[in-house]
DNA sequence: GCAAAAGTGTTGTGTCTACACCCATGT
DNA sequence: ACATGGGTGTAGACACAACACTTTTGC
């Protein structure tokens, strides 16, 4: 009865599409849950960290080249979370880039996050739990890097970010917050007017690609003088 | 050579004890590592959650109705983390309240997380994960309750969270800070003055015991009118 | 000139730190 | 009285939201 137990890892690759936030959903054939969508995943190898496996097998999916941000989030280990099965699974967030369209297979499609389809197993809340991560992140870290282009201006920036976030941002304050952390430089280039006009929009890119806190201090910060 | 893989899981304990942070490790018997100081914990059996796997390890060591919280950490899965093995690790964050003190076994034993000794395969960079991940959330969470006592004065909170922050906090603004949350209540009562006098302080408790997200918004809030 | 879009200046607000001061007790 | 520790009052710093206003383009 005791059968082997397998372990997978199970990625929620997010970006933002037309100012909606989207997850990558894999079509399941066969059953369990055969027609209903799951995470892109698979099993763990006996020679491979986790985060090497799901690299793997996204690879697969996706260009590995777009996934510009790439961190664990939780394993799940609930007995029931697989019918028949024990399955232990090592959930992802993974990050795209607006202008990244990587090709993909045609059982993969992008899926609207607000207006997710039937889910196999407990895919559904993993999806959720990723979104909620990087909204939190969005405030106090750099990711942005990983969900906008690599030049761009504050207007495309701001849909980015309420999209991510689920709620208006403004620009004007947006480009200030960001600017006054050095998460932002001016590229010096510009982008030339719409056909309607208006002032031609500077270029900016994040000074860092890597994941950065830049917000480290919410409350209860230490002592002014040992702060800078 | 493929001999199977073997998932563990691991909890770093935490208290805080006479101002300074504490973890609870156990002094390997085996090797390898024999000597070496280990994070408690065990193998995951096939019938059970990670949760209730560490809770169950522990049991052994604390006694689990210490354990004011438990969170999970992330999970290691380097090939080579644990010589002649493949072993996963999901790590989870236990905090056990200051004046608990469970009795635990002779292996085991508190040790200073400031002067952790030789630890056994990654458990010392577990372990300061895990501190970081307290830090943290002791800035926007209430997550202090699992770390005071039922009843305590502003002083003695004060200690706590100066542990575990690793600087000192002011107890004037502490205070105020988790007042206003709503993260602190008068229990109404009071504690008698010490021998050299002083006013008698004034005790608090938690209103919560569960975590609970205190600083939702770092930056970027949502425009104001929907905020409350 | 006028509309459109970008960007700056400015004001107000909320939340925190820092520090002065007042309160209640023991000796 | 005075020392000791607890608690409040208040001022200043800071980072942000909101909005008015200026700038730069196309037509």
């Amino acid at each position: 009865m005791a059968e082997s137990t397998t372990h997978v890892a199970l990625a929620v690759v997010l970006r933002v599409q037309a100012g909606r936030p989207q997850v990558l959903l894999w079509q399941r054939g066969r059953a369990p849950h055969a027609g209903a969508w799951s995470l892109p995943g698979g099993t763990l190898d006996s020679e491979e960290t986790l985060e090497d496996s799901i690299r793997r097998h996204l690879a697969a999916k996706v260009d590995v080249r777009e996934l510009s941000h790439l961190e664990q989030l939780e394993t799940r280990s609930d007995p029931s979370r697989v019918p028949g099965e024990r399955q232990l699974a090592t959930a992802y967030l993974g990050l795209v880039p607006e202008d990244a369209d990587p090709s993909i297979p045609a059982d993969t499609e992008w899926h609207l996050v607000d207006e997710l389809p039937p889910m196999a197993f407990d895919h559904g809340e993993i999806a959720l739990a990723a979104r909620e991560r990087l909204r939190a992140k969005l405030s106090y870290t750099n990711v942005g890097f990983a969900l906008a282009k690599d030049a761009f201006t504050i207007s495309e920036l701001r849909e980015v970010y309420s999209a991510a976030l689920g709620y208006d941002v403004s620009a004007t304050n947006l480009q200030r917050v960001l600017l006054r952390r050095g998460v932002l430089e001016p590229t010096g280039g510009r982008r030339e007017s719409g056909p309607a006009g208006g002032r031609p929009p500077a270029l900016f890119r994040f000074r860092s690609r890597k994941l950065e806190v830049t917000d480290p201090f919410a409350v209860l910060s230490p002592p002014r003088r040992s702060r800078a």
